[in-house]
DNA sequence: CGAGGAATTGATAATCCTCAATAGCCGTGG
DNA sequence: CCACGGCTATTGAGGATTATCAATTCCTCG
């Protein structure tokens, strides 16, 4: 189900909210390369996982190979658990990626936790819904950046470990839409691109208040 | 928190999947009013409901007013529980509406059966972000008819509880489109409106193809 | 240094929104 | 019972945002 296992050290980074915390010894570590698939829909839901480093984006394809990231998950942050026995959607490792695992028996051990990370996914999601349902493209992408930002723990500087065609497929929007949003951002000195993948943010307030 | 509160009978639907559970015994069967709220973003969370009767939409609001519905939810569904110790939305009555209400203790006594609950909203938060990322006009209306016809047992004929801005702010668009497209389809024969909140599904596999 | 993928930029087109007017429905009250 | 008022839904015309198609440019990595 997974490639390149190898049970090894792990080093989880400070809980910092009911999605970061960690809630019981993990089975294994598991690496994974850029874009390999951790699990895809249809798969027998038997595991959940925390993100150890790199991050994973989590989607739906449409039979004409349209596809919706549904989210992405960074370092501290768990995924894997899903409603029925079946997986719906398809996870991937973003960028090299470092996962620790935990098996089915321990999900059903720690219902409660669960739950809190069930509810704190719902709320995602359908915040999620609001930024695309009723946002424009400006929107989304300057609560796409402070939302990162936030996850990454608040500083200047923000890191993209996905690529534009991720962050388009996250946002339901055109990988040249969000090129053009970011160019327009750093032409009013909103942000400025150290390189495609790592971004400053020169006006916090202008960015927040762009997220309405 | 809720007006027009009268203790009396109820009758429950059959259950037929995990959101159509009863989880426990009502503390109370309260009666809502079209437009009366349920609870409003920022109240705390002390209950949680299963609409006996009628219907109720939850959504959240931009400040310059724009509206996303996250959900509907019909006889037999619960609704309330979410992350968090306040509510992140706003819960209405779309029509003249009877719920049960079940007390904060009986979730904490429940945390199994709502954790089922918890990763299905999740699961159709997420079904409904693809809708909205990825899917033009008439592929969200005929999902969301989909949808709706399952969720009142799979007949031909499909209530629309709610208004057509309450359709647009769940699908993302405005109420001229929602209502253009279900012109075009009553014009392909798709559909038949009986009137403007009963519909008749006259292809019903022609309506699935629209969904992609 | 070269090759290939990723990102940006440009020109044009399509979808959907906005604004505006008309038509339909429902309940109230004369 | 019918007429009126108000809200809801439909239809139309024009415009804006975003998508599509195409061409560079930039980066990364071998």
């Amino acid at each position: 189900m997974y490639a390149a296992a190898q049970p090894k050290e792990q080093s989880f980074q400070p809980a910092e909210d009911v999605a970061r915390t960690q809630i019981s010894a993990p089975h294994l570590v598991a690496t994974y390369k850029a874009g390999r698939e951790i699990y895809a829909e249809g798969d027998l839901i038997e595991k959940c996982y925390q993100v150890s480093t790199g991050a994973v984006r989590v989607y739906r394809l449409l039979s004409d190979g349209r596809r919706q990231v549904v989210s992405f998950h960074l370092p501290g942050e768990m995924f894997g658990f899903e409603a029925g026995s079946n997986h719906s959607f398809f996870a991937e490792a973003v960028t090299e990626t470092t996962l620790a695992v935990f098996g089915r028996r321990h999900m059903q051990e720690r219902s409660r936790e669960l739950l809190a990370l069930a509810l704190t996914g719902m709320a995602r999601a359908q915040q999620h819904l609001l930024v695309i349902g009723r946002q424009c493209a400006e929107e989304r992408i300057a609560a796409f950046m402070v939302d990162l930002c936030e996850r990454q723990g608040g500083g200047r500087q923000v890191r993209l470990p996905m690529l534009r065609q991720d962050i388009a497929d996250y946002l339901g929007l055109t990988i040249e839409t969000v090129s053009r949003v970011m160019t327009k951002l750093k032409e009013r000195s909103v942000i400025a691109l150290r390189d495609a993948k790592t971004i400053d943010i020169m006006k916090p307030d202008a960015l927040r208040s762009l997220c309405n």
